[in-house]
DNA sequence: CACTTCCCTTGATTTGAGTCAAATCATCCG
DNA sequence: CGGATGATTTGACTCAAATCAAGGGAAGTG
């Protein structure tokens, strides 16, 4: 009995890791090898996955959920580095390095992750190059990511932000139809990944109203005419 | 003629290899591989090496100078991500993906820079898993770098953040000793390091100067005593 | 030497965005 | 229903830092 509870939750995790970016396309062969190192862990709403400086036992893969990684400074301020949802991983700089995680990790919502356990892994590694070059992969653009965001933050202003982050989840950003942009999250938090507070991302909501860019109906915003605010972003972008 | 040629410049090469913090303990053989697909670049004062966006054809280490890597924004503003110096590895991450490089790169005085090429490279380390391993372990650092550098940015003052960079070049962040930092770079630039500009950074100067905590004479930055300094960014962290 | 060109400093002003406070809503629950 | 708790919005205020403006070196050049 033990056995084919066993080779079920093999069978689940080995479903996830070849749904995720990471490891599409790797063979099933070694996909089982991988599921053989990774746990599955679940998380309560606001439950911390991980603390910066706690010891690194590997790296996740989100399976359901969604996980904010942020800094805390030390007046207790926190600066969201990314949110992860369903099919992304990270922390796969816990592999290489003997030092703790450098961020905590907390979740959004209820949330399941898979945890791939560094040692297992890294055996697997070093027998397998093609996978290695996966995770520089991966490195590579979680890189690419806090570059732009570093550029994000430092150099544009909140309504530049936001004007982008709502242009980015319209079908199409040339589009004259209104588009339906439905906030699975709380506008607090909403703000918190944008990088400022509810109060300036309410501010500046209202403002794209009065110009009759959008309209807010409790949760679900609708662009009136992603061209138009496409449009404000490009000024606001060059210059 | 041309064979002593090539072997002198394998020697360099890997003298270069050896000392820098990324091959590190690398045994002699692999470290001839790797010269072997390396070219060594020099770059003049304000010489770009690459642009965001170009192709990317493999990554660098500088040998001498110092290679300030950053994002412009289309209104022309740069921010600094990171000044790479001698023995500093980066763009790592041009291995694993077909994209362009992220950001612009330029050197800040007149500085050599070997390329270790993309293709070569990378069927070295499918024949060494052990390469790829710190190749990681780079990349992560360089991520951790930059998880920091977004905290300080957006949680942290301009005092605070010079304050921390002074420290840094003390010996003894403890030390009641007098400490003697010689500024290298223009005070433009380093504000820009620092993420400000450069009336802000001779402001900020100016008020430590007045809380008699350092004295600056041209170039040459002295902190009275690194322990009263010290004290100061302890203060500031903790709100 | 006169001239130009940077670089640095200091003062005045502006501005984007965070903080505080108060009002409005929305839910949920006993 | 009546209250409690939490989210959202709005207004007033504050503040850090960028921008604008002006002056003073220092260094290099013809």
């Amino acid at each position: 009995m033990p056995n084919n509870f066993a080779e079920l939750k093999q069978v689940g995790l080995v479903n996830t890791l070849r749904s995720c970016q990471l490891f599409m396309g790797v063979p099933l062969a070694d996909l089982e090898n991988i599921a053989a190192v990774t746990v599955l862990k679940s998380l309560a709403k606001d439950e911390y996955l991980f603390h910066e400086g706690g010891l690194a036992h590997g790296f996740y893969i989100v399976q359901r959920g969604a996980i904010n990684v942020h800094r805390v400074s030390a007046a207790g301020k926190e600066q969201v580095i990314h949110v992860f949802r369903t099919g992304e991983s990270f922390a796969e700089a816990a592999l290489a390095t003997e030092k703790g995680y450098p961020a905590d990790a907390r979740a959004l919502e209820s949330t399941q992750v898979l945890l791939v356990q560094k040692a297992g892994f890294l055996a697997l590694l070093k027998r397998q190059p093609e996978l290695a070059l996966r995770m520089l992969g991966s490195m590579s653009s979680h890189l690419r990511v806090l570059v732009v965001q570093l550029e994000d933050l430092t150099l544009r202003d909140v309504e530049t932000r936001l004007a982008n982050w709502l242009i980015k989840r319209c079908p199409n950003a040339q589009g004259i139809q209104p588009v339906r942009i439905e906030l699975t999250m709380t506008k607090r938090v909403l703000a918190a990944e944008l990088g400022t507070v509810s109060e300036t991302f309410s501010r500046t909501l209202a403002k794209f109203r009065e110009q009759k860019l959008l309209t807010v109906t409790g949760k679900v915003v609708t662009i009136v005419s992603p061209a138009k605010l496409h449009a404000l972003l490009r000024r606001n972008l060059g210059e």
